[in-house]
DNA sequence: CGTATCGATATGTCTATACATAAAATCGTC
DNA sequence: GACGATTTTATGTATAGACATATCGATACG
């Protein structure tokens, strides 16, 4: 699959500002170990004497890595090394015509079956609308240098996206047209893996049987679905990369 | 796969200080499209005015907004909305051992394999170490309420985690020992789809030629690699899930 | 002995001010 | 008009002080 790695606060070598250093002092004494979870970190005056300033510049710095979920702070107890009960990861998904293209590769794209309909139950469920509206269901293919790259099945919610009544899906790809036309405010993906069933292997072109990475997204705006896309990858030659910073 | 879901900074009813009144504002206008991607959001002694409050106050909403990658700051510019090219999602991936806990099944746990041995080529491939060292290489399956839930084949190198040499692996998962006893600064993961192979189905006890999800992972403290492993779940009854916040 | 109250304390927010810094805008010179 | 130096300006960092608020612990009370 591709994307984009990076992770939430890279080791930049930035300037040494003050409260930066004391940031990144603190977070090698818990990451290397030296202040194991639930160790207390020294009390604010503590560390505004030992680094010679200001309350306010030391709370900067344990707000950032409080942020982070690297420590805990409690009023009048003070902050402590959390407990890294879970590795917690940025991922970052492009879009897939950005994606190509970042790649260095040509982008195809070709739309396989465009259809408008009022929702029907299932079109409900995958939505996960409560309303019977009209709906628009795409299916178009990705390619990569003239190779198919992936599958996409989308269904679109026309009553919270009515602007894609007159986008043109023969030409613009709907994840690009979405991307630069509809805000939202909340994602899910749930990835998984299948293996391909005669229509997925002849629209990407690999045999019966072989294994495809499956990324569900549905997508929602103040909690109201606007999309729910399926894209299907060959699972031999793309991956999910994230990179992770521990704690 | 399971995997704990979860968001960067979730929408809790905070108390509504000035701040957070702000920079929830804010972000309000960038998420609902009134202040598309690009738009020059007002000056920080515009907005104090605008709150009639002090500049340290809107700067620290607008820092938070920055750290969250909504908007880019300048100076001598100003603020600006990104242009969202990337869903950034937080993925918290748990200890096996956890995780099983967290969804009310019986952990089980069995060591297929673990030996020591001096890294040969293909062990330093896996590792990315540069030198050669000596290795423990284990396999083993995890399980849930007595069924299958997934097979790690893991390498650790031994140098970089001499305690390693004292862990029972017999008794405790080598993920769940690690997590525990080992601080790392770094990790990346890999996620791709396979089919299973012959021995991969065994140990499953799913049929050859079904879809797994592979969760590669490599983990490394300052830049030592510490250890590798691949993760392998039937692709049917797992999935990763992550929950993403969009901008 | 259990419980309510209260004081001490560490963090959380906010102000007003100061100077540093980067970059856009302007000016001056050739 | 091109180009380099200077000014202007918005952000970035830092300070000292103030008050708010949550909570731990001790004290007093029933």
């Amino acid at each position: 699959m591709s994307l984009a790695t990076d992770r939430g606060k890279p080791q930049s070598a930035d300037k040494p500002t003050l409260y930066k250093q004391i940031r990144i002092d603190i977070e090698r004494r818990i990451l290397t170990g030296e202040w194991p979870p639930g160790h207390r970190i020294p009390y604010e005056h503590e560390l505004m004497s030992l680094y010679g300033c200001s309350r306010m510049t030391v709370s900067k710095a344990l707000s950032e890595l409080a942020q982070a979920d690297l420590i805990e702070r409690r009023r009048k107890a003070g902050s402590f090394v959390r407990r890294p009960t879970f590795l917690s990861a940025v991922l970052k998904i492009a879009d897939i015509r950005a994606e190509i293209g970042a790649l260095g590769r040509s982008y195809g794209y070709e739309l396989l079956q465009c259809s408008r309909r009022t929702a029907n139950a299932a079109d409900r469920d995958r939505l996960g609308a409560r309303k019977t509206g009209k709906v628009i269901a795409i299916a178009c293919r990705h390619s990569a240098d003239d190779v198919p790259f992936a599958i996409e099945d989308r269904l679109i919610d026309l009553d919270a996206v009515p602007e894609a009544a007159t986008a043109d899906f023969a030409t613009e790809p709907p994840g690009t047209w979405l991307l630069h036309h509809v805000p939202w405010t909340e994602a899910e993906h749930s990835i998984s893996a299948i293996v391909a069933d005669e229509q997925a292997a002849a629209a990407l072109d690999i045999a019966i049987g072989a294994p495809c990475l499956v990324i569900d997204r549905h997508t929602w705006r103040s909690a109201r679905p606007l999309t729910a896309v399926r894209l299907l990858y060959p699972g031999d030659s793309h991956k999910l990369v994230a990179r992770f910073k521990g704690g």
